[in-house]
DNA sequence: CTGAAAGCGCTTACAG
DNA sequence: CTGAAAGCGCTTACAG
């Protein structure tokens, strides 16, 4: 530092204690006495004393620091969660590492290494894999983590989560009530536990109706990408086309609303269109769109308050049950399924 | 730690050799004998070391961190630019510990504090109020710090913006050329340099056609807020009404755009109304949103850039230039403005 | 109630 | 090329 920061010596020095008695007014201990910790508070606001966390890290082998690792930061659903997260955190005197696997899960084992190394007490995973080995090894050690959003398939660990079965399986009923009978499914990776158990929900919904599941009627979303008006026309040209598509996330629900409504179609008059996730602009006026409404926030600060518990049930040598928060999802109906309900 | 971490020390008793050595290999010093080396590096397999960054950083006076404050996380805007930040500086080894301010920037100090006191190496804001006394004080003092989207009004620092000022000027050069006349504005807070740039564009706009700047047609973000449809009304309700609305962000555009179709209005042909940031739904066919487009990414990519080369310049005795960068705006036309011209 | 001393896990001159 | 020692800025028993 160029103009270098004062120490706890200085400030020692200047208040004619010694160091321990700087660090114990610092610290709130009981036998100060009055005058002394006045004469020391006096000294730290005249230099302007800030304690250095990192050495006081060191020693209490408490970094006051936790980390925080996303999936797709492009997804809203993310940027609601962390600004819940962060603000728990900081409320807590808590400090939040942010890190990303941004759609390269092979770059995790880096990530969480980084973070380790830099001492966090804690992580808050939005980005596991089902089957993610690394992770598992360490939720096993018994590091503080907790999942939001995607579990690990063997249910191991805390967590914060949707009960993403039932969400796939409501819109999907709700579709057939409204007598839809071929439903299209726009899913991402089956590694994560979020899209397999929505496409596990429609799957159930389907049977329950005595409807044959027709894997010819699900679209992977990065075959899709690759070319969205073809896979569309693919869909669309099926000897027994869909007459409704559910995509398993409101921003592959507006793509592919995007994508039908350029090739000339009409939504729902042709085809229902339907999300999951309930993000803001799913219900502008112009959208409409009929989805799945989680609550992101809450999640996020259910979350980061489980993991700061962990934390300090670990420093205080209790053992403590990991927790498994199962959010309940709600249908929010708009105009996109082409339901006579209209708002 | 429960499983307690191995630290150098038992690195350097299972290779046989001393602490320093251990340190040597770490840093890859130059001067170890290969065997040496070698048995190091095998004993920190075998224990699987990690370095203990916190003890690291006590000693060398570098936490390799820096600090990122945020604006409204809400705005997607924010989620692409941390992004980047995010990638750029883990790609040098940097950790970035988030911050928000959140709608309540009187918060800016006491974050700056925490972030500070964890011994961040530099700061990335994007948060900064015009005349912030505690943030220009920082600059003053030397500490690295650059500012991306918003900046200080004495220009002083390093930052990465956009052209605000240029963006505010064509969209409105824009609207006048289609023959709109009374071009209403839905703008932010004026304490934030876009707002007041966008905003000084639009009026330079309206002042070289000879049209008079009417305060009239400035509706406050935060009075539009507080309910919406009677702001609005106000606003159709004038003597003199607008023909148009040049929202100061894609996020504002959609939510006048929502409250004028609800009101029964069609958009464009009633009323025109455009925004500024280009965000993804921005295109969507049912949007089509006229816009200003800024590229988020870059603008994240260049203030990490920026940082890391002020912190290394500092770290190396060197003084180095404040990096100003001014990126171009650029005007994206779809349908929202009444335009002739179609995609 | 307070101070001197040891130590957290590293790095880095200083010797050799 | 390598080790012993000091020290980064704190906290925390241990005495008194």
């Amino acid at each position: 530092m160029v103009n270098v920061m004062p120490t706890a010596r200085d400030v020692a020095k200047r208040a004619g204690v010694s160091q321990s008695t700087v660090s114990r007014v610092l610290n709130n201990y009981v036998h100060v006495r009055p005058d002394v910790r006045d004469r020391v508070l006096h000294a730290m606001k005249e230099l302007q004393y800030q304690p250095n966390e990192v050495a006081r890290s060191l020693v209490t082998q408490r970094s006051r620091s936790i980390g925080l690792v996303l999936g797709e930061t492009s997804n809203p659903f993310f940027a609601e969660t962390a600004k819940s997260i962060v603000e728990v955190c900081q409320g807590f005197g808590y400090c939040v590492i942010l890190s990303t696997t941004d759609s390269r899960p092979d770059l995790l084992p880096d990530s969480l290494r980084l973070l380790r190394s830099q001492q966090v007490e804690g992580l808050i995973i939005g980005a596991v894999e089902k089957d993610d080995s690394v992770v598992a090894e360490l939720v096993a050690s018994g590091f503080p983590c907790v999942f939001y959003n995607r579990v690990l398939n063997t249910n191991s660990g805390s967590y914060v989560i949707l009960n993403n079965v039932r969400g796939g399986h409501m819109m999907t009923e709700h579709l057939l009530g409204l007598g839809h009978r071929r439903i299209a499914v726009l899913t991402g990776p089956q590694k994560f536990s979020t899209f397999a158990h929505r496409l596990e929900g429609y799957a159930a919904a389907l049977r329950e109706q005595g409807i044959a599941f027709d894997s010819q009627l699900v679209l992977q979303y990065s075959v899709y990408t690759a070319d969205r008006t073809k896979a569309i026309k693919r869909l669309l040209g099926l000897k027994n086309p869909p007459d409704a598509i559910f995509a398993m996330t409101d921003s592959m629900a507006l793509e592919v609303m995007d994508t039908v409504l350029q090739l000339g179609l009409r939504v729902p008059e042709d085809i229902a269109v339907v999300g999951f996730d309930d993000i803001a602009l799913a219900s502008h006026h112009r959208i409409c769109l009929t989805t799945i409404a989680q609550h992101r926030q809450l999640m996020g600060r259910l979350a980061a308050e489980a993991l700061l518990e962990q934390i300090n049930a670990r420093a205080e040598g209790r053992t403590v049950q990991p927790t498994r928060i199962v959010l309940e999802p709600q249908l929010v109906i708009r105009h996109t399924c082409g339901s006579p309900i209209q708002r």
